[in-house]
DNA sequence: TATTTATTTGAATGTTTCTTCAATTAATAG
DNA sequence: CTATTAATTGAAGAAACATTCAAATAAATA
C-alpha cells in the first residue's frame, strides 16, 4: 500500500501544524490496534444483532417484547404487525437465531420474550434519544 | 379480523388455569398500546440507525472512529477497511445521514468523528457482552 | 493556470433480503 | 382416528443493497 501511507505521511505532516509531530508506521500500528479491538467473532454478532433488528418487522416485534411484562404468544404478536403470520414466524425465528429473542413450547402455543441483549440495545436507543 | 381474535380468545382461555380472568378486547387494546409506544418518527430513525450500522463495512468505519479518541480522517480509514476508496466514501456518507457520524472539513480531508448515538449503541453491545 | 491530490458521486451489477403462498408439522379436540 | 388449529418451513419473485469502476468536484501545489 504505498499510495496509502504516502497519502498519511501528507496527512501527518499538514496536521503538524495543529498538532504535535508523528511518524507513519505508528499512526498505522495505532490504526491497526483500533480496528483489532473487535474480536471477530463479536463483529459478527454484533452485526447479527444490528441487521435483525433493522428491519421494520423484526424491530417491532423486538420491541413490544422488550416493553411487555414477559412473553407473549405468537398469536398475540399476530394482533401487533400488520404482515402475514409466516412473516411473522420467519421474523421470530430469525430474531432467535440472532440471540434477541428466546422461545418456549406451550401445547400448540409458542411463547417468545426478549433477551437481554435486546432489551439492552432499545433500551439504550431510547436513552441516548430521550431529550427528543 | 374476526380469526385472530377467535385465536387469542382460545389462547386466554387455555391461560386461564394458569393466570387470572382476561378479556379479549381489553388483551388487544392492552397490546395495542404496547405497539403504540414506539412513535413512528423514532421507528423511522431507529431502524436507520440499526439498519445502517448493520453491514459490515459501516460497523467497522463506526467501531474505530467510537474508539478513536476524537476524529479521523478518510485516508486513515482507508487503512482500516478492506474496501475501495469509494464503499468507504458511501459507507461514511451514510451513517453521516442516519446521525451516526459527523464530518469536517479542513482543506482537501475529511475529518469524520462518532456521534453520541453511534458511541451508545457501540457501548450497550460491549456492556452486555461483557461477561463472553 | 495546469496538474495533482483527496474525496465524492452516479451508474451498473451481482447479491442479499423480505414477503407471500403453499405445503408441512405437531398438538389438541371431536 | 380424523379434523382442526397454531405455528413453521421452503420456494419464488420482487425489491433493496453493497460494491466497484469511471467520472466529477474541490482544494492545493507547481
Amino acid at each position: 500500500m504505498a499510495t496509502e501511507s504516502e497519502r498519511i505521511h501528507r496527512y501527518l505532516e499538514d496536521k503538524l501544524d495543529e498538532c504535535r509531530v508523528e511518524d507513519v508506521e505508528t499512526r498505522l500500528s495505532e490504526l491497526d490496534m483500533l480496528q483489532s479491538t473487535a474480536r471477530s467473532e463479536r463483529v459478527e454478532s454484533d452485526l447479527a444483532v444490528l441487521s435483525t433488528l433493522g428491519n421494520e418487522t423484526r424491530y417491532r416485534l423486538a420491541r413490544v417484547l422488550a416493553d411487555a411484562d414477559g412473553e407473549l404468544c405468537v398469536c398475540e404478536l399476530n394482533a401487533v404487525v400488520d404482515v402475514s403470520e409466516s412473516a411473522i414466524s420467519h421474523a421470530l425465528s430469525d430474531l432467535r437465531e440472532a440471540g434477541l429473542v428466546n422461545r418456549r413450547k406451550n401445547g400448540r402455543w409458542r411463547n417468545y420474550e426478549a433477551t437481554p441483549v435486546a432489551s439492552a440495545v432499545i433500551d439504550a436507543l431510547d436513552e441516548v434519544h430521550h431529550d427528543e
